[in-house]
DNA sequence: ACCTGAACACCGTTCAAGT
DNA sequence: ACCTGAACACCGTTCAAGT
């Protein structure tokens, strides 16, 4: 009757698809049980019929972009000669870290969810895997574990984006305000100065998120490189 | 007329620790206007008259925990003799933990925040001091601000909780499950063997997070010292 | 100035009823 | 088996009204 052509009956995976798009349109607090349904063409109860709930549901949103950054990482390593464990540890983090980036609401869903989805067992298998077999002990790798475990997940809050000094039109700080900031934060202060004067004037760019992790998990990568060579 | 007393005739600071209390027994998703009202002895909507809505309730909640955190800090290096950087950023990042841990829904909170709380920029700027004064450039600290950044927010998750396995009584796996597990996650599964071995059988403690949280923390320490001594 | 009641537009979820 | 309508118990927020 309606215009919208659905002749397929719905499924989890139609839901769970639905439900992604709606967040990444619009974040998660969108993806309401009633909006998801109205979104895939059917009334909200109907919903229940292939999610328990709505719990199950964001249970589900992570589930699906961990699988996504599974497939990435899995594409990412088919057909390759041999590495080492440095640079086949830092690569699957910057993977998991792009597939992040194209889903931004997902690290904040991840970090309020009270169980561990099932779906990361297999990242920690990989990544044990990987180390164990350079010589890390089950100790070493296990502490490796909790250090990179909120590696992908951080970083998307940018520290000084434009947009989270405030509402819409009153990033422009008057002359005053300035001033009073100088003095009450002149690290701060003197920091900004120093870094957008490397850049350029380039004050939106200043923060290079990508090169700030990249040196994290190199700083982490090198720390883990030396207790290995030392503990041999 | 009720049998609440209550004279003074409510504030912001009241609200708020009130909201404090009412997440810290139940958690943030109780913070309801409706509830903290009650809470207070008031109807909901007298609420507006000390907070702008529930967003900025939501704001004053973090600054009050990074407040509480900034307290304890000072408390803590106050009339206290000079110390290297690395034992002053150590104490002050195991300091800020101790406070979260009070407050375990205060990370997740913090993270949903899109605009960055003003009271963790003393934060910044106390950091900021530290690390300049010990002769890092205002690069190098950037790149510090960056990759703590995180630190005192993760590691409130556990890795295996026994409660994150999943609901109240499902805690026990069959044999044929465990048996499944072992061969799906090899590595996963030697790993907490090997682990829960050398703890003595105690299986519920063998993630030691505030251990983890200081190996994790000394590993960027020594990096960055090494950073700095090696641009020197 | 501070608090209130009623109302509005939304939630998640249950339940009996349709096909 | 799958979808629906009405209903219930909750939300945040507005607005006119009380003191």
């Amino acid at each position: 009757m309606s215009a919208r052509t659905r002749r397929t009956p719905l499924s989890r995976e139609r839901v769970l698809a639905a439900a992604v798009e709606l967040a990444d349109a619009e974040g998660v607090a969108a993806v309401t049980m009633r909006r998801l349904a109205s979104a895939v063409g059917v009334e909200a109860m109907s919903l229940y019929h292939h999610v328990p709930g709505k719990d199950a549901l964001l249970d589900g949103l992570v589930d699906a972009v961990v699988d996504e950054a599974t497939a990435a990482i899995r594409e990412l390593e088919e057909g390759e000669g041999p590495r080492d464990w440095q640079q086949t540890v830092r690569r699957r983090f910057l993977t998991a870290r792009s597939v992040m980036m194209r889903h931004p609401w997902a690290p904040g869903l991840i970090g309020t969810r009270t169980t561990i989805p099932p779906s990361v067992y297999a990242h920690y298998e990989n990544l044990l895997a990987t180390l164990v077999e350079a010589g890390f002990s089950y100790h070493l790798a296990h502490r490796a574990l909790h250090t990179f475990g909120s590696m992908p997940l951080g970083f998307v809050q940018e520290l000084f984006s434009p947009t989270a000094t405030g509402g819409s039109t009153d990033v422009e700080l008057t002359e005053a305000e300035l001033m009073q900031m100088a003095e009450a934060l002149p690290h701060v202060t003197a920091m900004v100065a120093s870094e957008v004067h490397d850049n350029g004037d380039d004050m939106l760019g200043w923060c290079d998120g990508q090169a700030e992790f990249e040196f994290t998990l190199d700083l982490l990568l090198d720390g883990f490189a030396r207790q290995l060579s030392a503990r041999r």
